[in-house]
DNA sequence: CATTTGACAGGCG
DNA sequence: TCGCCTGCCAAAT
């Protein structure tokens, strides 16, 4: 894989397709893990812009578990729908069960 | 072409 | 223990 050509946004995209089914991360992890972990607000970007990728945005949040992006999807609470859909007990935008959820880039790859 | 803003996080006072 | 300040890259105005 050639990092090198990969512009730092399509290296999010590579990692965030990868988080499995189930699963939730922070965009400091994501960061972290691409080396740059003063950039979390890039991954934030990221995502911004991941909206005409294949990229299952819903499953990053921010480090408090809050769902800080949705807002940027369609409807008022499509993320959350996505994240209980997948067994995430989500509350107000607030993933409750965090730590049973997390996924840790620097961890699992 | 230059400035501002944005889905964040962690370090310091 | 709580709150403010800085760092980072890209896109929009």
């Amino acid at each position: 894989m050639k990092a090198e050509t990969l512009s730092f946004f399509e290296r999010v995209y590579d990692v965030v397709r990868q988080i499995p089914y189930g699963r939730v991360t922070n965009y400091g992890a994501i960061a972290k893990y691409l080396g740059a972990a003063k950039s979390a607000r890039l991954v934030g970007y990221a995502m911004n812009a991941s909206h005409t990728k294949d990229v299952p945005a819903h499953r990053v949040v921010n480090r408090n578990g809050l769902l800080t992006g949705k807002h940027h999807f369609e409807g008022t609470n499509l993320m959350q729908q996505l994240l209980e859909n997948e067994g995430v007990v989500v509350e107000d935008n607030q993933i409750l069960n965090l730590d049973e959820v997390y996924w840790d880039p620097t961890k699992e790859l």
